[in-house]
DNA sequence: TGTTCGTAACGAACATGTTCGTCGCTGGGA
DNA sequence: TCCCAGCGACGAACATGTTCGTTACGAACA
């Protein structure tokens, strides 16, 4: 029965054409309204009035797909630090705290990051922030391409550790786990565990998340490449 | 048919009761003989005759289930060098590369582990193990408490990013992705990436690793935790 | 005008994660 | 000996991710 299918796409000449563009703004618009975890294949098929295997033409699967919202997120980082003034690793925390700011509101999408990183227009300035505030500290440059990135790694894993929701148990439960694992640590077995559970599990993550910062920017600043790097260009 | 499911545990006396060790021992089976793709919760409810929905008594989620297969897994990791002699830094470095070599064996555990850190025995045994390194290295107690963490989340997640399958054409697709926006980086628009495409780029995942590393070591050597970290224990 | 052919889109199918209501066994009390 | 209360186990159901083979459309061509 052609015809019917004919009609309906008839009836239908709004109907925009398929495009990557459109599903990640259809997939923005799910996620505002309804929240990440509805932000699935198959939701997004039915708001474009489509089947699912339609969009796995543009886009590879959901990590990518979330993964491709996370970057249009980004637009929301605040990278004005970058260009203001005060000191400069004040400014590289106020602008990470931004991003781990975005990232904590919608914790799947942490933990998509951490698998397919981003690469569309938002994520190259929050980069070119980064890089911007390592050299105005005196970073060489070299020093400073590869910081950006374990500067990003950080943030990202930590806000998708720390970012199970609230409201589940399990994390709760595993937390606890850990935490009873550390403290009922034997002291012939784990000796350097034992009594010192309080030190390890000490601090709010906010405290460890700044010391964190200032370790990875001591180090930057302090640690050449090594020699065999320098020519290699993949 | 209630005579049916007796006579079917009677035939089966052998069969052991529900256990979560019995459960990880079995996913760990089906891990070695047919990879993690297989190490489901139908596959494993199948192997031990019994539904899926029996092992969500043990085991809250397939996430969790994969964290505690990666806790047996970390039986492999090679402490060896935090009991031998040489540089300390050099001897972090052997201990976490063994690590790395285990998450990369399994890609998709290294990706659990980001999200549901392991609290097993044999993490326990990592953690000791790194804590003695560092305290022989003259790291500070708290220090080297807060540090270990910052090691061990570095290490996860740099295993996690690097280990998509390097059969699929996606990662391939994704890492060319941000190559491509790099190297065409608009100077106005980010004059600090244009012509930086190179330096951003270079080096192997092993030089980086080692480089992250020392700048880790150096950073967590250095600096002393902030003064309101001292007795927050929650 | 009528035919062919490549590409995008589609419907249906299969495997998975997770939850819900029910059922059967087991052990302790009358 | 019989009963029953609690609890672990279970089957079925629903939503999801992903793939496969087919189909409709529009452009090039005779």
């Amino acid at each position: 029965m052609p015809a019917a299918h004919a009609r309906s796409r008839r009836e239908r000449p709004a109907k925009p054409a398929l495009t990557r563009d459109g599903i990640i703004t259809t997939a923005l618009r799910v996620l505002r309204d309804e929240g990440l975890q509805r932000v699935t294949m198959r939701r997004l098929a039915q708001e474009l009035d489509t089947g699912p295997a339609s969009l796995y033409v543009y886009v590879a699967n959901t990590a990518e797909l979330h993964a491709a919202v996370l970057d249009e997120l980004l637009g929301e980082v605040d990278l004005s630090p970058a260009r203001g003034a005060g000191e400069w690793r004040e400014r590289v925390e106020a602008v990470l705290a931004s991003y781990g700011r975005v990232l904590h509101e919608y914790p799947s999408l942490a933990r998509a990051a951490v698998v397919a990183r981003p690469s569309g227009p938002n994520y190259l300035n929050l980069l070119d922030a980064l890089l911007a505030l390592l050299k105005e500290g005196g970073v060489p440059d070299d020093q400073a391409a590869w910081g950006v990135d374990v500067l990003l790694l950080v943030a990202t894993a930590d806000a998708a550790e720390h970012s199970t929701h609230p409201r589940t148990p399990h994390s709760e439960n595993e937390w606890n786990a850990l935490a009873d694992a550390l403290r009922n640590a034997s002291p012939t077995d784990h000796p350097h565990l034992a009594g010192h559970a309080a030190q390890l599990l000490s601090g709010t993550p906010e405290l460890r998340q700044a010391w964190t910062l200032r370790v990875l920017l001591d180090g930057i600043l302090r640690t050449p490449l090594p020699d065999a790097a320098q020519s290699s260009t993949p």
